[in-house]
DNA sequence: GTCTATAAATGGATAGAC
DNA sequence: GTCTATCCATTTATAGAC
């Protein structure tokens, strides 16, 4: 028996992942949980509160994926990281589809999201930079560094969506988590030592079997 | 003197850029020029078909910017295609950012933006499979000249707003192109032939002295 | 082609009872 | 904490005059 309010959320959730954030109106929220406007209204005060209240979520989501490496950096660790990064992406995509609206018409949330858009990036860095001190990968500019981080960034944040959008449905069933892994290690893999990529490689197939989406194998 | 219907779009673009297609209504977009709604709504049987003659001006402008390769492809070509390609993405910002809610309510809209799409990734794939074939660039397995392809695109649609976003400014008031070619073109340097990634980096700082944002050596 | 006036519908939000 | 009823503002879109 979930409190209210995380009830308001998870239903918030389900409909703005279907239905786009501007398709849903509280009373929408409110029908769909077998609820009355007015509750609704008692546990937030505005649909731009709920938003907020998910981004929460969001924040304490990628911080916890985003811990600090081990040392040495392994290549199983590493496609975890990525594959939870992109469930996160998945199971809020309404928010990531839809961040340029959501944050222009709400500075408190765009202030909130530019630090951890930051923060992120600089994990990313870091993360980065102990591949290449731990001999895993070639030495690059820092200016490129930091555009790869950046990179790596905007297609996680981006590739769910744009899947999505792409292909027959505007709205995938499920999560093609090894594609999606595939896509965005592919902007590291050409600096990897080949070693070290092999293996990045290897750790994708088998963290990825028995996922939803095509398996290794599997016909397109 | 442009015909008003040019000049609803023209004028409809300028706000959906500055303040998001959701908070601008048609009556915004009549007082915006001087207009009436009624001669709006002559000129436009709805928002929806505004939005939709606007993607078919980013659709002209596309299959434009990607008319069939040089043999061979040449590094200032390959600048300029995508140079060109940031600056659609820029003037028409409000649609690359908002494309899933836009596409999720129009189905129409959906269908010509899956077909524009498909043909950008063929085109970004023959046009790789062009420098391998020249010897500009390393070969590379079927899957992953595929994935290559739609990162590039991923980045280049999505490099503008995000860099909005994530900076202290939700709405940048210019295009830093040359960080854009950077940053996408840093999707393909690893894999060209040092020679060629040389040129192509000479020729994007040659083809981006003097336009907006920071200009090459330009403290960050 | 363009205007004024307004209909019709929707959506965010609140008051006050239980 | 939750419900019913409803207000108010906004938005899309049309009718009919010029």
């Amino acid at each position: 028996m979930a409190g209210t309010k995380e009830r308001i959320l998870d239903g918030s959730l389900e409909l703005f992942n279907s239905k786009g954030v501007t398709a849903v109106t509280t009373n929408h929220i409110a029908d769909h949980l077998g609820m009355s406007p007015g509750n609704l209204y008692y546990h937030f005060r505005s649909k731009e509160h709920i938003i907020r209240a998910l981004f929460e979520r969001i924040d304490a989501d990628a911080r916890g994926i985003m811990s600090p490496p081990p040392e040495p950096i392994t290549p199983r660790w590493w496609a975890e990281v990525f594959l939870n990064g992109l469930d996160t992406v998945w199971r809020y995509r309404f928010f990531f589809a839809g961040i340029v609206e959501l944050a222009g018409r709400d500075e408190t949330l765009a202030s909130r999201l530019r630090g951890l858009s930051a923060w992120i990036v600089d994990w990313t860095t870091a993360a980065i930079d102990t591949l290449v001190e731990q001999g895993s990968m070639a030495a690059l500019a820092r200016d490129d560094r930091r555009r790869l981080a950046e990179n790596v960034f905007i297609i996680i944040w981006n590739w769910t969506s744009f899947t999505a959008a792409f292909r027959g449905d505007v709205r995938l069933e499920e999560l093609d988590a090894r594609e999606g892994v595939l896509h965005s290690m592919l902007l590291l893999t050409p600096h990897f030592e080949p070693g070290f990529a092999a293996a990045v490689r290897a750790a994708i197939d088998q963290a990825t079997v028995g996922r939803p989406g095509p398996v290794p194998g599997s016909p397109r």
